[in-house]
RNA sequence: GGCCCGAUGGCAGAGUGGUUAUGCAGCGGUUUGCAAAACCGUGUACAUCGGUUCAAUUCCGGUUCGGGCCU
């Protein structure tokens, strides 16, 4: 392993939700000397650490870790914002001479940070707003009409009931002139710099869902009633990212009263399991990983990958 | 022992003499600036036996099981 490819290596970890990538990423880190980079769109949110199984301040000691909890949950963040603070990251981190190691379960950070995204300028906020106005007011099926007449292309292969990605295609034709397909077509930007070693840990549906079973019962315990509590008192607008995180919203509504202890554990957890199920689904589909491991993180893991990256470098 | 009610897909729960409710779970998929989001797709199930009928999950009777009431 020269120093001038090495140099040029970051390791990217994927997974489900509770699959164990968060101390695959901390054992990769000692073992060759890396900085861990969260590519998980909730974990950004200052706001919540426990709910959203961050790592815990003992981990933080031994390795650094970065973009965690760098978000003020009364923002929003985004896949382009993440883009270009996990380059800053990156950059920083080989500054000092060691090697990145992004992990994370959001896909499309992933898939952003290994093929860059579409030159889109931002859309006001004022146009989206009226956008979102219109779909309320035009329903679904009359809005997806109106956009077909200025892209009739994305119009085409969205359904009615998308409302995320109708507005979106709408705000970007009235803010540009241009529709979001023909955008989607220029060259990409941003992709992270160097080369990836991309891993997937990918344990059976079994494991992951027994693990999310018992995790969220666990978190109850460590806190997480007063931390949602407290972003609860915050008051923010329910549409929020943050709002949406698993658990926030069955632990409001029973903290309301509205539904037992036990209800709101069964509730989140299934929402987490749903939510896995859609990770593995986009792994499966969308990232081919050069490692991958089927089944739960265990420690020998980290050192056989750590063997591959040395031989490869 | 007698009387009454019920028996519908993994669960909940409508309904009909012939045209497969629905919800949840499960499973599959989409995913290009809110992504732990926003979506799309997918199951003839009607306890059992016999009868009536051109046709029965639906009507009639027996049986089994469950629930209730009575002695």
């Amino acid at each position: 392993m020269t120093d001038h490819t090495q140099n040029d290596v970051y390791v990217m970890i994927a997974g489900p939700t509770a699959a164990g990538k968060s101390s695959l990423a901390l054992e990769l880190a000692e073992l060759m000397d890396g900085e861990i980079i969260n590519a998980d769109s909730m974990q950004l949110y200052a706001d919540l650490r426990i709910v959203t199984a961050r790592p815990d301040a003992e981990e933080e000691v031994r390795i650094p870790h970065h973009l965690y909890g760098v978000v003020d949950g009364g923002q929003r963040a985004s896949v382009a914002a993440w883009l270009e603070m996990a380059a800053a990251a990156i950059a920083d981190v080989r500054g000092r001479g060691r090697i990145p190691v992004i992990v994370g379960g959001t896909g499309m950070y992933l898939s952003a940070g290994l093929t860059g995204i579409a030159p889109i300028p931002d859309v006001p906020d004022d146009i989206h707003q009226s956008c979102m106005q219109d779909l309320g007011n035009w329903g679904g099926a009359a809005f997806r009409e109106a956009l077909g007449v200025l892209d009739a292309e994305t119009a085409e292969r969205l359904f009615d009931g998308d409302s995320q990605r109708l507005v979106r295609a709408m705000g970007v034709v009235r803010a540009t002139g241009r529709p979001i397909s023909a955008w989607q077509r220029d060259p990409h930007q941003g992709a992270l710099p160097g080369t990836a070693f991309t891993v997937a840990v990918l344990p059976p549906r079994q494991k992951v869902y027994e693990a999310i079973d018992r995790r969220f019962e666990k978190m109850m315990e460590e806190g997480a009633q007063q931390e949602v509590a407290r972003l609860g008192a915050r008051e923010l607008d329910p549409g929020l990212p943050v709002m949406k995180a698993i658990g926030v919203r069955e632990i409001l509504a029973f903290q309301r009263g509205e539904i037992s202890r036990l209800r709101a554990i069964e509730l989140a957890s299934r929402d987490s399991r749903h939510y896995a199920k859609r990770q593995l689904t986009w792994l499966r589909n969308n990232f081919h990983a050069q490692y991958m491991i089927n089944e739960k993180y265990s420690k020998s893991i980290g050192e056989e990958i750590f063997s591959i990256l040395s031989k490869t470098s």
